[in-house]
DNA sequence: TTCCATGCAAACAATTTGCAGCAGT
DNA sequence: ACTGCTGCAAATTGTTTGCATGGAA
């Protein structure tokens, strides 16, 4: 546990969003202002290997980070890219059974969040 | 349809496997070998939209393609790469109850094939 | 003093884009 | 003659890597 990592443990901890890599690199940055982006990206890929935090895989985007130490779903809005956390146990479930040897996946879950679904409906 | 789109088309149809973006211009190359690499990421991307082929993402590689038009899921061996179909026509149902508002997803299971458990076990 | 993690910058991989030219209507 | 799609090459983006340095044990 080097200062570094404290300081990425930090800003992903500071923050109620799931941060992509170079905005843990910012937020970090003003705890430790000689953090290079290079060492962020390394702790970050050290840590998901650790299964420390989990990677979100988000299509057409760069990877975002979640410290949220138990697995879960994630939900992404088309419009407005927010992305939050949802809980889906039947998921893993269903694979035991229909997937035997399976050792991870990786679901994300597209949609057009309540937020902007509103602001849609304001429009017409 | 200009015979560039139709040439990519060709390259995936004849394939049995998933390939990806390189990989398909390669064999549309051979086909017309005119064919330039921006030109196919350009169609690929207009048929995603369309809705006329899958995108499939895949933990740190390339993005591959699908020519299957019914939407289904994807297992990805983490030993040997091979990306094969599976369906899981509940996971559509489950998201249509638990996930109001969701318009697509993006599943892809990470494994273990039989092939690659059972070269394991000879190891042993 | 040893050793691993760092900072930095260059390299890399995948994909996108600007633009001039060509093809099809 | 328009128009849109193409080929090409350069630009971007996200991420990784090599290497010399530095700090902790």
């Amino acid at each position: 546990m080097t200062k570094q990592r404290a300081a990425i443990l930090q800003a992903m901890a500071e923050s109620h969003r799931h941060l992509n890599a170079e905005e843990i690199f910012n937020k970090a940055k003003q705890i430790l202002p000689s953090l290079a982006l290079g060492t962020v990206y390394r702790n970050l890929n050290a840590m998901c290997d650790e299964g420390e935090i989990f990677r979100i895989p988000v299509p057409g985007q760069p990877d975002h980070y979640d410290k949220n130490p138990i697995k879960h779903e994630h939900t992404y809005c088309r419009r407005c890219g927010e992305l939050t956390d949802m809980l889906l146990p039947e998921l893993s479930q269903l694979l035991a059974e229909r997937c035997p040897g399976y050792t991870d996946y990786q679901l994300t879950v597209c949609t057009i969040c309540n937020n902007c679904k509103a602001v849609e409906e304001n429009k017409n």
